[in-house]
DNA sequence: AGCCTTGTTGCATGAGCATACATTTTTGTT
DNA sequence: AACAAAAATGTATGCTCATGCAACAAGGCT
């Protein structure tokens, strides 16, 4: 029960809660995962709007295989196409559809200050501040 | 896609990822997951190791029926047993049994090491640093 | 009696691992 | 050089797991 260890675990439960006070949002207002909205993010900010399963997997931290179903089910709510690549027939691209686009319009600013709100009540303010002025990650 | 938000992206993927790491030794070298371990451990900072399911859920934020079924897998792994509080008997004791005592010291220098090494590496130190520093969550 | 509290159980969800499948790329042989 | 075999790459699918919510059961309190 170090400390540090004791230490690590608040923050953990900070985010997490915070995490789970922005999903519930997500998910009430709009029917979206905190994936599902980040993914959507991901993809409006990609060049043409559109992204390879892989790079959204490495943008989101997740597994190919949950993205391949998180995209699944952002299909069936009509934000995103599946394309396939011309050149490279196994890959597949994700593309941004009108409906995903706006509907990630509605919800960005619910997001942000659903975010700014629950971070201020659960501290992660805080965290994110000495985040930002640390260079996070090392080098690979 | 505020730098804000952004931000605060990267600082739940890296406190993910520092988890996940975290996980994958608890798993892979004591069968334990971060929550069982996490458990273990309030169970042993508790007055005669014993905590009822609520305090459990309490203490590491989860809901009471993740906590039934954690304590489940806990007693199976022979970790813990359960007791019914002589007082009210509704409620239910978890009790560290001295085998769970043992398999949370022989855990915990690993648990420890890996996570310096792990937020060493994917900058959780220095939101760990200013989380120290600010007073975390505001009053209920 | 009626209501609140405590714990358990049924169901749904999102995620990961292992695997299968299709397509590319590389390598070896003639 | 040309072709076949082998390895690598990109997605999708089956299973399992931990978790949350809602409904329930059992016990306590007014």
């Amino acid at each position: 029960m170090s400390a540090r260890g004791d230490l690590w675990l608040r923050l953990v439960q900070s985010v997490a809660t915070v995490e789970a006070e922005l999903g519930r949002i997500l998910q009430d207002r709009y029917g979206l995962g905190l994936s599902d909205y980040r993914a959507l993010e991901a993809l409006e900010k990609a060049p043409k709007s559109e992204l390879r399963m892989q790079e959204l997997a490495a943008h989101l931290q997740l597994n190919q295989s949950s993205v391949s179903r998180m995209v699944e089910r952002l299909e069936r709510g009509g934000f995103t196409v599946r394309d396939l690549c011309p050149d490279d027939k196994r890959g597949v691209y994700t593309v941004l559809t009108d409906k995903g686009r706006a509907h990630l319009a509605a919800a960005r600013p619910d997001y942000e200050e659903a975010l700014e709100t629950a971070m201020a009540r659960h501290g992660g303010g805080d965290a994110l501040a000495a985040f930002a002025g640390a260079g996070q990650a090392a080098p690979a």
